[in-house]
DNA sequence: CATGTTTAGTTAACAGTGTTAAATTAACGA
DNA sequence: TCGTTAATTTAACACTGTTAACTAAACATG
């Protein structure tokens, strides 16, 4: 029953339905679990529709992991306002693994997916702003870390250790999320994991790292 | 044209030619990209008859893995030999992140893709068989650098530490395979990441990280 | 030799997928 | 009232993994 033209708040409303249903069904049962006729189903429209609205499905997954990441940024930005910079990072690491660990499916499709490199013109999130990226704020942070002199003097790239600071938390992380659940590995408990590469991690990194042993809690 | 019975080792000839075309396919274009009827068509076959020989898709997929995986495994034997043990944990990391990033398809499948956790009845590899897993390896050096005392000594559990050093280097490698080719993020040389991620890891877990640190050349 | 029985392989089909083209219906402006 | 346009649907295409039913060849037994 094809009804009326929409004015353009309506419009948005159905948008963020679909989003909403694809999100509901994406988070419970993954991606592969994910049909464009079952979200469609769910608001009770045909799977076209969908395609009114979004170019294709991974268009839409990538809208529904946009609006969840700037969620992200935005809560890493109060971190970014702690004064004492080690804190700053071992917040920001914290917050990171929260996320991850709290949306492994969202955390899946954005960091443990290849993707076609174009992929960039699909998202709406702008790569290096600061407000939005949470690459770009852990480069902030490392930044003003590297200058006031915190790291080790031959590690001369800052860049190279943010990386490295993203990769043992996203070792950590995306090795729960994808083998979490295997019983040939007992693993140990996933914030005693995290706690030790956090301080693992900082010892290898900072010049001084006595000054800042204190472990963290994480709470999952 | 259906023909003739088969001699058990023609059996096994058209089952390694199947393996062998999943694994080209699967090697050259990744995992969504194979399908089981063009599995069958490069070997002139049709698709069900792949189901005569694995249950199911996975399965076959598995059985790819399994086959390069126990490959690796007889590398890391090699190193094993290394007498000197510190030595042996970074010839055993270089060789898993060599491995990780020629086949990153095998990879993807085996570290970064959640499976139901029933899984490993359909693995033929022998989870703590350490001619065949190559965790299992790893547990074995990092226990005998544990009894040799070269951790620190408020890391009390071994397990802990070879969790750790695994995920550190899947982190890199996991990202690379994953984000290696997206352009915003300006990476340092995977090879540079690599050496950072193994020598900073080592400090921090290392008593004297100095001792070893003659071998480490990171160049930025 | 003829007769089953087993085995290897096929074709046809099912139920599902993402996606597109064509058709339908409703509302608006002229 | 008559297009025109926007929103939506149905029907279809070309796939997917998988299964059921079938065919034909080879063997074993009578």
């Amino acid at each position: 029953m094809p009804p009326k033209i929409k004015s353009p708040e309506d419009r948005e409303k159905l948008r963020t339905s679909i989003l909403d249903a694809a999100r509901t069904l994406f988070v419970a049962r993954g991606i592969e679990a994910v049909s464009m006729r079952e979200i469609a189903k769910q608001i009770n429209y045909s799977a076209t529709t969908l395609y009114n609205h979004f170019v294709d499905k991974e268009a839409l997954l990538q809208a529904v992991c946009d609006e969840d990441f700037l969620a992200l940024a935005s809560n890493l930005r109060e971190i970014m306002q702690l004064p004492d910079l080690i804190a700053r990072i071992k917040a920001f690491s914290s917050a990171y693994a929260m996320f991850a660990l709290q949306y492994p499916n969202h955390y899946r499709l954005m960091f443990m997916t290849p993707r076609a490199p174009c992929n960039q013109d699909i998202t709406k999130i702008q790569r290096g702003n600061s407000e939005q990226d949470a690459y770009a704020q852990l480069m902030l942070v490392v930044k003003d870390a590297f200058d006031a002199g915190l790291f080790k003097p031959e590690i001369t790239n800052f860049e190279l250790i943010a990386q490295t600071l993203w990769a043992s938390i996203h070792g950590v992380c995306s090795l729960e999320i994808a083998l979490g659940n295997e019983v040939w590995l007992n693993w140990a408990a996933i914030k005693v994991r995290l706690d030790l590469m956090q301080s693992v991690i900082l010892q290898g990194l900072l010049v001084n790292p006595a000054d800042h042993n204190e472990s963290l809690d994480i709470k999952i």
